[in-house]
DNA sequence: CTGTTAGCGCGTTCAC
DNA sequence: GTGAACGCGCTAACAG
């Protein structure tokens, strides 16, 4: 391999010690360095290229410099990797780099993010998530050994961790709220069979909005189908069918949403004239569908640059252990 | 912090030596050890939770087990994140992490991968691109410290440098391939503005399946608009307006598939009856456009798959330089 | 044949 | 402004 330039090697170069290097080139005002030591110190330093192994820091310092990201999502999810960009923007202004971990588990029965910890890779550890709440595993795993870690879309109770969370309830809230000033009274909510938390949250932020203008909430027609991903359109095509008079509907998910555009396209039912649509959870390809599907969408971004701040704040000990729920924002196009 | 269990613990615990410790935990059979002494060192190291210390091996051993990524794609684009995954499932079965880089360069113009190869001594380096050739910089950074490189998504012509391609001429052609089969014979191609080298392996892909059924490669109408993201809506409905007898529509990519789906929608145009349309490059969301994109798909995971198994090749000096060309798959919806 | 001693690598920091 | 020791895993050389 090329050898690689060490302190050592600009040491002699200066004709000074390897500790007067180091002085130098960390700033460390705590020692005087006359101006031209210095200047000789650091026009060796460029001279011979000079970069400071991060590894043999790491190993005297303790601190890796490097955090690790994971997630259930899988990796390429948008629902992912829009956290993990507002994730990389923040680290990266504080020279932090990011390691990509997964739920995985070795031999030894470790989650991989777990193992890096141990064997010193990272210095703490983002987990972002969704749908229900942490497992106690992974908890338990995290107190032991007092890993420096924040939780990300996730709702946990404990106020000893920091956890940045998406105010759901608000979401549908404001979604309901918008459509409702809009004149329409009925309507109808489709979401997955699976009463997550977020769900349910959802819901009761769609009934605050009934119950501020004098609707009854329990006129919220709910129709629950399959997991997103395995849907069937017999399911909404039901829905869509027997709306009667119902002229919105509240949908939780994108995935969800564009199969019913999709679906109430095919059986020429014309939106939002004869039923106006949003969906509580955005996509970039919102503004693709026809029409332009109306959402309500999770600040995943901010999320993310939320997380990472924590987390510095936490390996820093700057500051308590944050709990914060951040709001959606409404994105109006065609559908309502 | 925690005090890390180190060897010396373990060595400590079993009664035996550091060294001792370090040739069982890595089963070195260069040197004999009884097989009750290895109990005692496996014992001991469970008990007290030991776990070698990665930065102090990456400083002895020169290897940090950890490759860059990085991309001009911004971090949460599909076609960055889907190579990602690829490339992070091979990866993942080495033993290899993934630190994500950035473009951005530092003050001493150092590209932060490049950076990161100085100093945090990250073992190489997937560049995933796309669009035009790479930039000469970064090869000449590259060069200047051999630095273990794959390019994913370049054409770069230095067999040298390992380099993960995608057919986009073999995409154009068995698109176009279909369609004729299909009955059509009068097309238009769709693309940006900016003729990049992939656009005109695609178009000669397209020539080549007529010419292969007597179809004079002449008669393809190609029609440009801006770039998919600032793109002119008017530009598309001109264009569909005076199709003429064409009956397909080629286009290179799903955002601007997408957006003619949705014009044509609202001007009553019938897809696939009046024209089919196909798109060169698929997306998740294919499936849920009105009618159901018909697309070409880019073999995005496979070419991380290979780009990650390319460097460790290249790490390991296995075999030499690999130059691929991945075909595209079709995966025909409605559209046509 | 089995296991130990000693020193390396490299940036940091204490004591002088 | 310097010398020396430290952190920790690896391994060559050596001892019992």
């Amino acid at each position: 391999m090329n050898k690689q330039v060490s302190s050592k090697d600009v040491a002699k170069e200066a004709n000074v010690s390897r500790a007067t290097v180091s002085y130098v080139l960390n700033n460390v005002d705590r020692v005087k360095i006359k101006p031209e030591t210095r200047q000789k110190v650091l026009q060796a330093a460029k001279k011979l290229g000079y970069h400071p192994n991060a590894i043999a820091r790491a190993m005297k310092t303790g601190q890796s410099m490097s955090i690790g990201v994971l997630s259930n999502w899988h990796i390429a999810h948008q629902r992912f990797t829009e956290v993990l960009k507002g994730v990389k923007d923040v680290l990266g202004r504080h020279a932090y780099s990011i390691t990509l971990c997964s739920y995985k588990s070795n031999e030894q029965e470790h989650p991989e993010y777990y193992q890096y910890y141990l064997e010193k890779k990272i210095d703490g550890v983002i987990l972002i998530s969704a749908r229900e709440t942490i497992n106690e595993d992974a908890v338990a795993v995290i107190r032991k050994k007092k890993m420096p870690v924040v939780l990300a879309d996730f709702h946990y109770n404990n106020p000893t961790v920091p956890c940045i969370d998406i105010d759901y309830h608000h979401g549908g809230y404001t979604a309901a709220k918008y459509l409702i000033e809009k004149g329409h009274r009925h309507f109808i909510y489709l979401g997955p069979k699976s009463l997550a938390l977020q769900e349910r949250q959802r819901i009761s932020g769609v009934k605050k909005a009934f119950e501020d203008v004098g609707l009854n909430p329990e006129e919220l027609v709910q129709i629950s189908i399959e997991e997103p991903n395995k849907q069937d359109d017999e399911d909404i095509i039901d829905v869509l069918k027997n709306k009667g008079n119902k002229s919105a509907i509240i949908i939780s998910n994108y995935i969800i949403a564009f199969n019913t555009l999709y679906l109430a396209n095919k059986m020429g039912i014309k939106v939002p004239e004869e039923l106006a649509v949003i969906s509580l959870g955005g996509s970039d390809f919102a503004k693709y569908s026809y029409p332009r599907l109306s959402t309500s969408d999770l600040p995943l971004y901010e999320m993310g640059c939320r997380s990472a701040q924590a987390l510095l704040d936490l390996i820093n000990n700057n500051g308590d252990s944050v709990h914060m729920s951040l709001p959606c924002r409404l994105n109006i196009r065609e559908t309502c």
